[in-house]
RNA sequence: GGCCCCGUCGUCUAGCCUGGUCCAGGACACCACCCUUUCACGGUGGUGACAUGGGUUCGAAUCCCAUCGGGGUCACCA
């Protein structure tokens, strides 16, 4: 098949063929959607729309124990966020409204497996019937003990053909054996050919007669294996490319072998590279379990948490909302009070443990606005209490084999206000990740488009549009590679800051309200002053995570800053305090500045330098932002102080004046 | 271990099919300098790779072979 050029008028290039090209992203639903399969949904959703065909989501729910109507429903949440839309597959309507697969072809049995085991069935009987599938009666455990043997004797494990079963005869008595309702599975006669998988990305990969063994096609509960799903579902939906990762190619000789036997059409394979971790390990949930150990190990040490520890986790949630209770005492008092309550009154029972309860109880005046934020805090502690309280937690920590309840970990993290590294869609997607820079990047990650700039540099930032015009089998590369976050993170930033400042406020403001609702409160009170700080921010941020670590300083109140002690030793007390000398000089001419905006701050600012015959701004400068902030690194000092507007700012500099 | 796949800067990669234009280009990271009131942004420059060994050829990152290295897979999971 030559390769197509790219139509430079748009329009999408079709095939000579007939059939127009049908792809698929055929998830299990067990759990949330993986980067890896993520890209693997990105290549196929490309393909199709390249070719002006169709893209088909499937799910793959026949391991009755861990499906879940959950997962699925998260993974294609997960998908419609990264813009990666499904034509054919279960209707989705996402969070805005929009309706996912409101035309999809209608399939007989519909897009879920589970609910396709009678066509499984009938398919499957047809095999058993010319002899290319027989039913087996060995039990699991007596197959896994010959398994075990096999690995301790260093001998390859083959599953051995009973001596009864003839290839392409109907062995009557076994079948008859199974529907009288004997335990059974049903395995495929593996062919003794050669067979040869034409892999478009690989070339061909032949595998040599006997290399295969006779596999189960359906299990003891009823339903078929993935191996023979995913035959059958192929073919009864039509779907004429398999794009997959590589890890699959294994299976492959296995499934054309299938559909030979079925006499099914064989679609066109193309395997994908791996993705791995920076160190070559796998990119799983078990990087979060690890990470979360290191950190608490680094704070905490290696000790099972007492009340010391809860006290410091507790402390953390609370210094990162910045309530504007009186002193940090007394915002550490309630947690104090919150965990002797816990321990006396619960006797360690976390159902009696009751936030609201404590809340009220404890801290009877605290102010109204601030009682739901507290017993959010407490309700996490209750959840970090489930997770650290058991005899499990100390083994955990000492034991680098065993994990947590992901749950757990995350609430951990969250504790310990560290970052863990993100494995699924949904972590970018809460550390504060773009789809539109996920999918760049992504799309890198195995692909290229082969194709430079005018400046002659290669061309890497593109959006879905150009994929879907651009995207090529052809180009899919053969290495593995490493899943570079830090590189992510430049794209993301890239991205960012592409963006205008409004519609940089939007993505913002509606990430704070679902995930970081509190701060989302505070940073929306900032009203006309938004803007300055989404200017201010945006050139900063990688993320939209960063964006509140630079906005630290307006979330704080006036009264709860935290003066860092070398910053106030080098900007506000050497040289004979005369940071605060200046200090104390310009806050009067703060009082009186007019409007109070950018401009005019850093236009005050200047004169006052003149004024004072300073080499430069830096000792008032640095001196106001250690006053406003607790620490010398903020924005621009003239945005900073704009964003707080003037009552903020001169509160904050008569209390750090006071204070220090 | 059997079978299969892969091997260009630390990482993602361009170049390989159609050998010379490649003492190998770009991006991220890193380093230096510039800008600068801090942190960023931005600008300029730099360090840095054809896994190894044999062939073939006037000439090899590009073709062939071997070695080494990495990975996948060997489930009643997908």
């Amino acid at each position: 098949m030559a390769r197509p050029a790219t139509s430079s008028d748009g329009v999408p290039f079709r095939p000579m063929s007939t059939s127009p090209v049908i792809t698929r992203f055929a998830p299990s639903p067990t759990g949330h959607l993986h980067i890896g399969g993520a890209r693997t949904a990105l290549f196929c959703w490309a393909f199709a729309r390249r070719t002006g065909g169709r893209f088909m989501l499937r799910i793959e729910d026949t391991d009755a124990a861990r499906s879940s109507d959950e997962s699925a429903r998260g993974i294609m949440e997960d998908l419609a966020w990264l813009g990666i839309e499904w034509d054919d597959g279960p209707r989705f309507t996402t969070a805005d409204g929009r309706v996912i697969a409101a035309n999809a072809r209608p399939i007989d049995g519909g897009y879920f497996q589970a609910r396709r085991v009678p066509i499984y069935n009938r398919e499957l009987e047809r095999l058993v019937r010319t002899g290319r599938a027989y039913p087996a009666f060995e039990g699991a455990e007596e197959l896994e003990a010959k398994r075990k043997a096999a690995v301790a004797a260093k001998v390859t494990y083959r599953y051995e053909r009973p001596a009864d079963v003839k290839p392409g005869e109907f062995n009557a008595a076994r079948w008859e054996r199974a529907c009288k309702g004997e335990p059974h599975v049903v395995r495929f006669v593996a062919p003794f050919e050669e067979i040869v998988v034409h892999d478009r990305v690989l070339g061909d990969v032949t595998n040599a007669p006997g290399e295969l063994d006779d596999i189960v096609i359906r299990k003891a509960d009823g339903f078929p294996t993935y191996h023979f799903a995913v035959v059958v579902d192929d073919e009864a939906m039509g779907v004429t490319h398999v794009l997959r990762a590589q890890e699959h190619l294994a299976n492959t000789p296995r499934h054309v072998a299938m559909q030979k036997a079925l006499g099914y059409r064989t679609p066109v394979y193309g395997h994908m590279p791996l993705i791995f971790n920076m160190d070559g390990t796998k990119m799983g949930k078990r990087d979060r379990d690890k990470a979360a150990k290191k950190f608490y190990r680094e704070r905490l040490g290696d000790s099972p948490p007492n009340p010391d520890a809860m006290a410091y986790l507790m402390e953390q949630w609370v210094n990162k909302s910045n309530l504007a209770e009186p002193t940090k005492h007394a915002r550490m008092s309630i947690v104090g009070q919150a965990i002797s309550y816990f321990a006396y009154e619960s006797r360690n029972d976390l159902r009696k443990f009751k936030p609201a309860e404590i809340v009220a109880q404890v801290w009877p005046s605290l102010a109204q606005g601030s009682k739901p934020v507290y017993e959010s805090h407490l309700r996490k502690f209750q959840k970090l209490l489930e997770g650290t309280s058991s005899g499990k937690f100390a083994q955990w920590l000492r034991d680098a084999s065993l994990q947590l309840d992901p749950e757990h970990v995350d609430c951990l993290a969250d504790a310990l206000d560290v970052i863990l590294p993100e494995v699924e869609v949904s972590h970018f997607r809460a550390n504060g990740y773009s789809p539109e820079a996920i999918c760049n990047f992504l799309a890198l990650l195995g692909w290229n488009p082969g194709i430079k700039t005018s400046d002659g540099k290669d061309l890497e930032k593109f959006n879905m549009k150009f994929l879907a015009e651009n995207f090529s089998i052809e180009r899919i590369g053969k290495t593995n590679a490493k899943f570079d976050r830090v590189k992510l993170a430049s794209f993301n930033g890239d991205y960012l800051a592409s963006l205008s400042d409004a519609e940089y406020a939007a993505r913002l403001t509606a990430w704070l309200n679902e995930f970081e609702p509190e701060a989302g409160a505070k940073i929306a009170a900032l009203g006309a002053r938004l803007p300055i700080l989404v200017a201010v921010t945006k050139p900063r941020a990688k993320t939209l995570r960063d964006t509140l670590r630079a906005a630290g300083f307006v979330l704080r109140a006036d009264d709860s800053t935290d003066f860092d002690a070398a910053a106030v030793e080098k900007n506000l007390k050497a040289n004979d305090g005369q940071g605060l000398a200046l200090l104390r000089e310009f806050r009067e001419r703060l009082a009186a500045c007019e409007p109070f905006d950018p401009a005019a701050l850093h236009a005050l600012m200047d004169a006052f330098v003149k004024e004072k015959a300073l080499a430069n701004p830096g000792p008032i400068a640095q001196a106001v932002r250690v006053a406003v902030a607790g620490v010398p690194v903020t924005p621009g000092i003239g945005e900073t102080l704009a964003i707080l507007g003037k009552e903020s700012t001169l509160a904050r500099i008569d209390r750090c004046m006071s204070v220090v």
